[in-house]
DNA sequence: TTTAATTTTGTAAAACTTTTAAATACAAAG
DNA sequence: CTTTGTATTTAAAAGTTTTACAAAATTAAA
């Protein structure tokens, strides 16, 4: 489970990071608000772990200003202030979830389990896409389009593609390639992947019979835009 | 917000009632854990608020036993019982949040609010009925028509089913299925997916013979439309 | 109990990957 | 400009993995 900590006590931090991290948790700590802002909206966590009294931005204001952005990733509110005002005032700022300390690691764990229970039924992924002259890639949803119209890739020709764009205008190796799309680290003679450049050149040419993917002789491949 | 409150306690039963039907809540109340279990399985609730020492079923078998129904319905358990030991235990049970007697009507509101919140805004993010081509999916009432004519699914067939319509148009992994219909954070080479995958097809494939669930090899499924 | 729902098992068929080998293209040397 | 050796492209065959589906086994519900 990918946690954020939002705590500003160095100290306090990294017990809970400790203590947590040792029990499967995928930890990342903020030392203050704004920080913990940026990496919440820019990264996809399953729970997020507040402090309130922060330094730059208040766990209250930072939460109203997550909602606001419509990110729902589901917060606890762990925090010494425990007046009722408190605690009903984090939850109607778009908290979930609000634990006093001290308190105890079960239970903690226990309510981040809770509210990391509730998966929604869709997956909340935002889109990770490439426009290439005409070509359309949807990372998340695996489509890729060429002139508007869907091209059906296999699992490893959409690999190689990927790989390719994520590494464009850049000359690649076989090697490179063999080891990132196919994982095999060391080239005893295949020409897999000529072959599978060969596949995707095909199917990604479009009218324009563009040359996205060139060789560069003796050196390996380029996917050039 | 309709609200069950099972609380063994006539005078205890009583006030909550009051405070909360006072602020405009529509409770219904169950004095044991059986009729709290019957109430809360034939109504549909948005929360429910749980003792957990009841005459003939304790609130902890309640809430397992709604959960193993499929029964979402946030719980809110508010007992006396306040050991760490209790508290992860009714989370663990299936419960979504714990108050301890004495408590704050403002909190106890607060933290009913927060629980209707989620699922609000897990329903109403889409719509409530989904028509493709001629399958019309009622998610509310969970009825499906294919061809204007009914067709019967299970439970396990409903959710994937949804799972696919809001997921609609995206490459979707056996992996990714077993987890948010299934509730498996881990394959142990189980092939249930591929199997109900079958049953659906046959189920909503339609006169006109569509191909609405496709596979994508090596990746998983995809629902287009 | 009986019935319905779910999961596991097994296997043929389909889809995909890799190898192979011949054809083609390219670069440097004569 | 032609030859020669090396690298690349291509198509087809061989091999492997993945998937579909039926049927049996298990589990849960009535």
């Amino acid at each position: 489970m990918k946690v954020l900590l939002v705590e500003d006590e160095p100290h306090v931090a990294s017990i809970i990071n400790k203590g947590l991290s040792e029990n499967g948790y995928n930890i990342s700590v903020a030392l203050d608000g704004i920080t913990g802002l940026e990496m919440a909206a820019s990264n996809n966590f399953d729970v997020i772990i507040l402090d309130i009294m922060l330094p730059g931005l208040s766990g209250m204001e930072l939460c109203k200003q997550l909602r606001n952005q419509k990110n729902n990733t589901p917060i606890l509110f762990l925090t010494a202030l425990g007046t009722t005002e408190n605690i009903v005032a984090g939850l109607n700022a778009g908290g979930d979830d609000y634990l006093l300390k001290p308190f105890k690691f079960i239970e903690l764990e226990a309510r981040l389990n809770t509210l990391n229970r509730r998966k929604q039924m869709h997956i909340n992924e935002e889109e990770d896409i490439q426009e290439i002259d005409t070509l359309r890639i949807n990372f998340k949803s695996k489509l890729v389009h060429v002139d508007e119209l869907e091209i059906a890739l296999t699992s490893t020709e959409f690999r190689l593609l990927e790989f390719f764009v994520r590494n464009k205008n850049r000359v690649i190796s076989r090697m490179e390639i063999l080891e990132k799309v196919w994982g095999i680290d060391f080239n005893m003679g295949t020409n897999v992947v000529d072959v599978y450049v060969n596949y995707l050149r095909k199917k990604i040419s479009n009218s324009k019979s563009n040359k996205l993917i060139q060789t560069v002789v003796g050196m390996g491949y380029i996917f050039k835009c």
